[in-house]
DNA sequence: TTCATATTTCAACTATTGTTGAATAGTCGT
DNA sequence: ACGACTATTCAACAATAGTTGAAATATGAA
Protein backbone atom coordinates (compact mmCIF):
# COMPACT_ATOMS: atom_id res chain seq x y z
CA UNK A 1 0.00 0.00 0.00
CA UNK A 2 1.49 3.24 -0.96
CA UNK A 3 1.11 6.34 1.09
CA UNK A 4 -1.99 8.34 -1.25
CA UNK A 5 -3.71 5.17 -1.08
CA UNK A 6 -3.35 5.17 3.32
CA UNK A 7 -5.00 8.81 3.96
CA UNK A 8 -7.46 7.89 1.37
CA UNK A 9 -8.60 5.47 3.39
CA UNK A 10 -7.79 7.03 6.32
CA UNK A 11 -9.77 10.52 5.57
CA UNK A 12 -12.66 7.83 4.38
CA UNK A 13 -13.20 6.43 7.81
CA UNK A 14 -12.49 10.22 9.80
CA UNK A 15 -15.97 10.58 9.42
CA UNK A 16 -18.82 9.33 11.78
CA UNK A 17 -21.00 8.35 9.04
CA UNK A 18 -18.51 6.94 6.94
CA UNK A 19 -17.26 4.55 10.09
CA UNK A 20 -21.05 3.97 10.68
CA UNK A 21 -21.39 2.65 7.39
CA UNK A 22 -18.19 1.07 6.77
CA UNK A 23 -19.18 -1.06 10.18
CA UNK A 24 -22.53 -1.83 9.35
CA UNK A 25 -21.07 -3.65 6.16
CA UNK A 26 -18.77 -5.29 7.64
CA UNK A 27 -20.84 -6.58 10.31
CA UNK A 28 -23.84 -7.42 7.50
CA UNK A 29 -20.87 -9.30 6.19
CA UNK A 30 -20.62 -10.98 2.04
CA UNK A 31 -24.43 -10.39 1.98
CA UNK A 32 -24.00 -6.81 2.16
CA UNK A 33 -26.88 -3.91 2.18
CA UNK A 34 -28.63 -1.66 -0.58
CA UNK A 35 -28.50 2.14 -0.33
CA UNK A 36 -32.12 2.11 0.82
CA UNK A 37 -31.33 -0.46 3.75
CA UNK A 38 -28.37 1.52 5.20
CA UNK A 39 -30.03 4.74 5.11
CA UNK A 40 -33.07 3.42 6.98
CA UNK A 41 -30.60 1.35 9.26
CA UNK A 42 -28.62 4.48 10.03
CA UNK A 43 -31.26 7.53 9.40
CA UNK A 44 -29.54 9.47 7.19
CA UNK A 45 -30.82 11.33 3.96
CA UNK A 46 -30.76 10.02 0.56
CA UNK A 47 -28.64 12.52 -0.66
CA UNK A 48 -26.02 12.89 2.26
CA UNK A 49 -25.78 8.64 2.28
CA UNK A 50 -24.78 8.79 -1.22
CA UNK A 51 -21.69 11.36 -0.69
CA UNK A 52 -20.78 9.04 2.20
CA UNK A 53 -21.09 6.23 -0.08
CA UNK A 54 -18.89 7.69 -3.22
CA UNK A 55 -16.33 8.37 -1.23
CA UNK A 56 -15.91 4.86 0.65
CA UNK A 57 -15.98 3.41 -2.67
CA UNK A 58 -13.67 5.93 -4.56
CA UNK A 59 -11.93 4.72 -1.48
CA UNK A 60 -12.11 1.28 -2.27
CA UNK A 61 -13.25 0.41 1.18
CA UNK A 62 -16.96 -0.68 -0.66
CA UNK A 63 -17.47 -2.38 -3.77
CA UNK A 64 -20.76 -1.79 -5.02
CA UNK A 65 -22.70 -3.62 -8.09
CA UNK A 66 -26.32 -3.09 -9.20
CA UNK A 67 -29.76 -5.08 -8.69
CA UNK A 68 -32.21 -3.85 -10.48
CA UNK A 69 -32.94 -0.19 -9.56
CA UNK A 70 -31.17 -0.81 -5.99
CA UNK A 71 -27.32 -0.51 -5.04
CA UNK A 72 -25.85 -3.26 -3.40
CA UNK A 73 -22.78 -2.14 -0.92
CA UNK A 74 -20.31 -5.09 0.29
CA UNK A 75 -17.27 -3.82 2.60
CA UNK A 76 -14.03 -4.68 1.47
CA UNK A 77 -12.15 -6.76 3.75
CA UNK A 78 -9.08 -7.20 1.77
CA UNK A 79 -8.30 -3.53 2.01
CA UNK A 80 -8.27 -3.07 5.50
CA UNK A 81 -6.08 -6.08 5.67
CA UNK A 82 -3.61 -4.37 3.48
CA UNK A 83 -3.45 -1.68 5.31
CA UNK A 84 -3.03 -2.85 9.17
CA UNK A 85 0.03 -4.26 7.25
CA UNK A 86 1.05 -1.12 6.21
CA UNK A 87 0.30 0.74 9.67
CA UNK A 88 2.85 -2.41 11.39
CA UNK A 89 5.44 -3.13 8.74
CA UNK A 90 7.49 -0.58 9.87
CA UNK A 91 7.51 -1.39 14.00
CA UNK A 92 10.25 -0.18 15.54
CA UNK A 93 12.70 -0.13 12.47
CA UNK A 94 12.21 -3.71 12.15
CA UNK A 95 13.67 -4.85 15.70
CA UNK A 96 9.96 -6.24 16.96
CA UNK A 97 12.21 -7.14 20.47
CA UNK A 98 12.11 -3.30 21.15
CA UNK A 99 8.35 -3.20 20.49
CA UNK A 100 6.85 -2.86 24.55
CA UNK A 101 3.10 -3.30 22.90
CA UNK A 102 3.37 -6.80 20.44
CA UNK A 103 1.92 -4.80 17.06
CA UNK A 104 4.96 -5.98 15.14
CA UNK A 105 4.83 -9.49 16.27
CA UNK B 1 -12.26 1.40 21.88
CA UNK B 2 -15.29 3.92 21.26
CA UNK B 3 -16.24 5.14 18.00
CA UNK B 4 -15.22 9.00 18.49
CA UNK B 5 -11.92 7.42 19.49
CA UNK B 6 -11.50 6.00 16.43
CA UNK B 7 -12.57 8.59 14.05
CA UNK B 8 -10.05 10.89 15.79
CA UNK B 9 -7.11 8.51 15.24
CA UNK B 10 -8.26 7.99 11.92
CA UNK B 11 -8.40 11.95 10.94
CA UNK B 12 -5.25 12.27 12.23
CA UNK B 13 -3.89 10.03 9.99
CA UNK B 14 -5.91 11.53 7.21
CA UNK B 15 -2.93 14.33 6.39
CA UNK B 16 0.03 13.19 4.29
CA UNK B 17 2.59 15.25 6.70
CA UNK B 18 0.48 13.93 10.30
CA UNK B 19 1.07 9.95 8.75
CA UNK B 20 4.89 10.80 7.44
CA UNK B 21 5.47 12.08 11.58
CA UNK B 22 3.59 9.05 12.73
CA UNK B 23 5.35 6.75 10.77
CA UNK B 24 8.79 8.69 11.39
CA UNK B 25 8.05 8.07 15.06
CA UNK B 26 7.02 4.26 14.50
CA UNK B 27 10.21 3.50 12.57
CA UNK B 28 12.52 5.55 15.50
CA UNK B 29 10.93 3.56 17.95
CA UNK B 30 10.87 3.95 21.70
CA UNK B 31 13.79 6.79 21.90
CA UNK B 32 11.37 9.20 19.66
CA UNK B 33 12.39 12.61 18.32
CA UNK B 34 12.33 16.01 19.30
CA UNK B 35 10.47 18.00 17.44
CA UNK B 36 13.42 20.30 15.20
CA UNK B 37 14.64 16.52 14.01
CA UNK B 38 11.12 15.74 13.07
CA UNK B 39 11.06 18.86 11.14
CA UNK B 40 14.36 18.53 9.49
CA UNK B 41 13.18 14.93 8.67
CA UNK B 42 10.48 15.76 6.88
CA UNK B 43 10.94 19.91 5.98
CA UNK B 44 7.82 21.44 7.35
CA UNK B 45 8.10 24.54 8.68
CA UNK B 46 8.18 24.81 12.56
CA UNK B 47 4.88 26.31 13.15
CA UNK B 48 2.80 23.89 10.64
CA UNK B 49 4.82 20.85 12.20
CA UNK B 50 3.81 22.05 15.71
CA UNK B 51 -0.04 22.30 14.48
CA UNK B 52 0.17 18.55 13.50
CA UNK B 53 1.93 17.74 16.45
CA UNK B 54 -0.95 18.94 18.56
CA UNK B 55 -3.36 17.45 16.73
CA UNK B 56 -1.60 13.91 16.93
CA UNK B 57 -0.60 14.10 20.16
CA UNK B 58 -4.49 15.11 21.23
CA UNK B 59 -5.31 12.22 19.45
CA UNK B 60 -3.35 10.28 21.52
CA UNK B 61 -0.97 8.55 18.96
CA UNK B 62 1.61 10.51 20.23
CA UNK B 63 3.37 10.63 23.61
CA UNK B 64 5.69 13.94 24.21
CA UNK B 65 8.05 14.77 27.36
CA UNK B 66 9.85 17.84 27.82
CA UNK B 67 13.60 17.83 27.51
CA UNK B 68 15.31 21.09 28.47
CA UNK B 69 13.86 23.56 25.92
CA UNK B 70 13.44 20.23 23.33
CA UNK B 71 10.29 18.51 23.63
CA UNK B 72 10.36 14.78 22.56
CA UNK B 73 7.51 12.86 20.89
CA UNK B 74 7.31 9.61 20.38
CA UNK B 75 4.52 6.92 18.88
CA UNK B 76 1.71 5.16 21.06
CA UNK B 77 1.78 1.90 19.61
CA UNK B 78 -1.28 0.56 22.18
CA UNK B 79 -3.38 3.01 20.51
CA UNK B 80 -2.65 1.50 17.25
CA UNK B 81 -3.42 -1.97 18.38
CA UNK B 82 -6.35 -1.20 19.79
CA UNK B 83 -7.62 0.14 16.75
CA UNK B 84 -7.08 -2.73 15.18
CA UNK B 85 -8.78 -4.79 17.58
CA UNK B 86 -11.76 -2.16 16.78
CA UNK B 87 -11.66 -2.21 13.28
CA UNK B 88 -12.17 -5.99 13.38
CA UNK B 89 -13.90 -7.11 15.93
CA UNK B 90 -16.97 -7.07 14.11
CA UNK B 91 -15.74 -8.71 11.22
CA UNK B 92 -18.37 -10.70 9.53
CA UNK B 93 -20.52 -10.57 12.88
CA UNK B 94 -18.09 -12.60 14.67
CA UNK B 95 -18.95 -15.42 12.52
CA UNK B 96 -15.08 -15.29 10.89
CA UNK B 97 -15.96 -18.79 8.98
CA UNK B 98 -17.59 -16.60 6.31
CA UNK B 99 -14.05 -13.99 5.61
CA UNK B 100 -13.29 -14.38 2.31
CA UNK B 101 -10.11 -12.53 3.48
CA UNK B 102 -8.93 -13.91 7.00
CA UNK B 103 -9.06 -10.33 8.74
CA UNK B 104 -11.48 -12.42 11.58
CA UNK B 105 -9.20 -15.27 12.66
C1' DT C 1 20.57 39.74 33.06
C1' DT C 2 20.91 39.42 28.24
C1' DC C 3 20.98 36.91 24.02
C1' DA C 4 20.20 32.88 21.12
C1' DT C 5 17.54 28.67 20.44
C1' DA C 6 13.29 25.54 20.46
C1' DT C 7 8.72 25.37 20.25
C1' DT C 8 4.04 26.97 20.58
C1' DT C 9 0.18 30.28 20.11
C1' DC C 10 -2.36 33.55 17.61
C1' DA C 11 -4.75 35.77 13.78
C1' DA C 12 -5.60 36.00 9.00
C1' DC C 13 -6.31 33.85 5.01
C1' DT C 14 -7.08 29.91 1.72
C1' DA C 15 -8.80 25.52 0.74
C1' DT C 16 -11.45 21.55 1.55
C1' DT C 17 -15.42 18.96 3.35
C1' DG C 18 -20.26 18.23 4.86
C1' DT C 19 -25.17 19.14 4.40
C1' DT C 20 -29.47 20.28 2.17
C1' DG C 21 -33.26 20.52 -1.31
C1' DA C 22 -34.33 20.41 -6.13
C1' DA C 23 -33.55 18.22 -10.33
C1' DT C 24 -32.03 14.10 -12.97
C1' DA C 25 -31.36 9.19 -14.47
C1' DG C 26 -32.52 4.59 -14.45
C1' DT C 27 -35.69 0.58 -13.30
C1' DC C 28 -39.93 -1.82 -12.37
C1' DG C 29 -44.98 -2.77 -12.54
C1' DT C 30 -49.29 -1.73 -14.82
C1' DA D 1 -46.07 4.97 -22.25
C1' DC D 2 -47.01 6.25 -17.53
C1' DG D 3 -46.43 6.69 -12.65
C1' DA D 4 -43.98 5.15 -8.58
C1' DC D 5 -39.64 4.10 -6.64
C1' DT D 6 -34.32 3.95 -5.88
C1' DA D 7 -30.47 6.30 -6.07
C1' DT D 8 -27.27 9.89 -7.76
C1' DT D 9 -25.89 14.53 -9.36
C1' DC D 10 -25.84 19.35 -8.94
C1' DA D 11 -25.59 23.92 -6.91
C1' DA D 12 -25.67 26.66 -2.90
C1' DC D 13 -24.37 27.33 1.48
C1' DA D 14 -22.27 26.28 6.19
C1' DA D 15 -18.67 24.40 8.66
C1' DT D 16 -14.08 22.75 9.32
C1' DA D 17 -9.14 22.08 8.36
C1' DG D 18 -4.48 23.61 6.60
C1' DT D 19 -0.94 27.10 5.94
C1' DT D 20 1.71 31.19 6.86
C1' DG D 21 4.27 34.90 9.28
C1' DA D 22 4.54 37.54 13.43
C1' DA D 23 4.49 37.42 18.31
C1' DA D 24 4.91 34.98 22.68
C1' DT D 25 6.83 31.54 25.98
C1' DA D 26 10.38 29.06 27.93
C1' DT D 27 14.90 27.09 28.46
C1' DG D 28 19.93 27.23 28.31
C1' DA D 29 24.41 29.63 27.70
C1' DA D 30 27.46 33.62 28.26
Amino acid sequence: MDKNTATTVFESLASGIRLDVYRLLVRIGPAGLVAGEIASALDIAPTNLSFHLKALTQANLLNSTQEGRFQRYRANMALMQELITYLTEECCAGHPEQCAVGVCQ
